[in-house]
DNA sequence: AAAAAAT
């Protein structure tokens, strides 16, 4: 089996990994690592929760320290871009964690903090700057930073950064690194914009994939509750809580005003909950993401500036309040959960006026989401032939859809199956690229997924929540503690070595 | 149609 030491890294850098509790690398990190070393531009295909981070931050910290200059004050030596705030803090916490060991320097630029502070920084001498693109080009304008000398260029989440439309400030950023540098992108998804992103700014990259992406929505047990409106869907929201004492829950709003009041609300009925979202302070949704991931609060009510990328350990339900206008959204809410080789539950709720984009979401995964409770909708079938001529699918609903309870995703040994017979990445598919042999296979493998009762679900979302909890945490936990009744950070330890070099997935 | 990101 391939190790760390197997791909070049220096022992400084292994010890380290050593230290942390690495000691396997991940696929996209086995993949990728030798070939940055070599030198390659590359198109990394992955998901976050696969080791990106690693995958690019070692072989990058390695090369800057075979090179052993030290940063000219204001003039950087190696570019991370992403695009939200939280992601660009989370993948500086992880670097920041590789460098101990080593004189490398890693900031963070974003907009929302004293940007006084970020720059004292960059005078200081940086080597590695992990930004969002904003404030890269407002500190760049100010000339707190030279990009002259950057020879290495990561994009993280390229497909996100260019829904936000970050491809003017891009454009901007790339006539102001060097020609000869290493640039490495990295997408969840490959459309064809992402391919002519990669076409302008990477030379003959290599490219490297995690079979198959949509992985850890696989993992995810979905359920949807169809529902009246939101009142409804507040009570059921509330009562599967209570159900889950154990849980840690995320919930996405589809507005920042809706996550708002329903966080409010949550707080008002005893939950310890916080949100998180775009009309927040940089200040209030940093302290909102820590009190989660430390254990203070139990729920997260978020927007989509929390679905990708956040990893945050222990998520026991992501709740889908409102349904994502963008389907990908629901794959990448969904991802915050199941993650580290763990199980997790997705729970949406459709209304009458959702249920477009529940069939949306269902034909790019290609699955029908249980049944959870609520009258199914005559107008939830996805008209026949939708797919591709595979029309004979609603044949295999069972028979007096009445009761029309169907998994997500085979129950019980069926997770051990070959890759290959596991469930659709399809969320992913839509790009020529991932559409193999398997794909057809597959679906067949889906279609044949048999109607499941109410009770497995509630069985199942029981047993969840005992299997997902942190021991010896009692029921109740949903509710404000008075302290830090003795939560703290033990779900994080527990999750150490999980998995090699997976345990934490983002690391 | 909403969200994120520079102020």
């Amino acid at each position: 089996m391939t190790t760390f030491k197997d791909l070049g890294l220096s022992e400084h850098v292994l010890s380290t990994l050593t230290a942390m509790g690495f000691e396997t690398p991940t696929p996209i990190q086995a993949g990728a690592i030798p070939l940055v070393m070599a030198g390659h531009d590359l198109i990394g295909l992955a998901q976050t929760g696969t080791g990106k981070t690693a995958a690019f931050g070692l072989p990058m910290i390695e090369k800057l320290m075979v090179d052993g200059k030290r940063p000219d004050p204001r003039n950087i030596r190696a570019l991370i871009l992403a695009p939200t705030r939280e992601l660009v803090n989370q993948i500086a916490a992880n670097l920041k964690e590789f460098v101990k060991k080593t004189p490398i320097k890693v900031a963070v630029v974003v907009g929302g903090a004293s940007i006084n502070k970020q720059s004292e920084q960059l005078a200081r001498g940086v080597d590695i700057l992990v930004a969002t693109p904003g404030r890269l080009l407002d500190l760049v304008n100010r000339r707190a930073v030279t990009l002259t000398q950057a020879r290495y260029l990561v994009l993280d989440e390229a497909d996100q950064m260019l829904d936000l439309g970050f491809i003017h400030d891009l454009r901007k950023i790339s006539k102001l690194v060097p020609k000869n540098r290493q640039t490495l992108l990295f997408s969840a998804t490959m459309p064809k914009a992402i391919a002519e992103l990669a076409g302008e700014y990477l030379s003959d990259p290599k490219r490297v994939e995690v079979s198959p992406p949509g992985k850890a929505a696989d993992k995810v047990e979905q359920y949807v509750h169809f529902v009246a409106g939101a009142s409804q869907k507040t009570e059921i929201l509330k009562k599967t809580m209570n159900d889950n004492p154990d849980g840690r829950a995320m919930v996405f709003s589809r507005t920042k005003h809706g996550a708002e009041k329903l966080m409010k609300h949550l707080e008002h009925v005893g939950f310890s909950v916080a949100s998180i979202h775009g009309n927040k302070s940089q200040g209030q949704r940093e302290r909102a993401l820590k009190a989660f991931r430390d254990g203070d609060i139990r729920v997260l009510v978020a927007t989509d500036v929390a679905a990708r990328g956040i990893d945050i350990p222990g998520v026991t339900h992501v709740y889908n309040y409102d349904l994502p206008e963008v389907p990908d959204a629901y794959v990448h809410r969904i991802g915050r959960t199941a993650r580290a080789g763990r199980d997790g539950i997705a729970i949406a709720f459709c209304a009458p006026d959702e249920i477009r984009l529940l069939r949306d979401i269902e034909r790019l995964m290609n699955i029908d989401i249980a049944v959870a409770s609520g009258e199914v909708p005559a107008d939830r079938a996805r008209p026949k032939g939708a797919r591709g001529g595979n029309g004979a699918r609603n044949a295999q609903r069972p028979a007096g859809d009445g009761h029309n309870q169907r998994r997500a995703r085979p129950q019980g040994g069926s997770d051990n199956a070959p890759r290959a017979e596991r469930t659709a990445p399809s969320a992913f598919a839509g790009d020529e690229l991932l559409v193999d042999a398997n794909g057809q296979q597959k679906k067949q493998h889906r279609k044949g997924q048999g109607p499941a009762a109410t009770a497995a679900h509630e069985a199942a979302v029981a047993k969840r929540g005992n299997r997902n909890g942190r021991p010896g945490q009692k029921q109740g936990q949903w509710r404000n503690r008075g302290g830090n009744g003795g939560g703290g950070n033990g779900g994080q330890q527990g999750q150490r070595r999980q998995g090699g070099g997976q345990r934490r997935d983002e690391a």
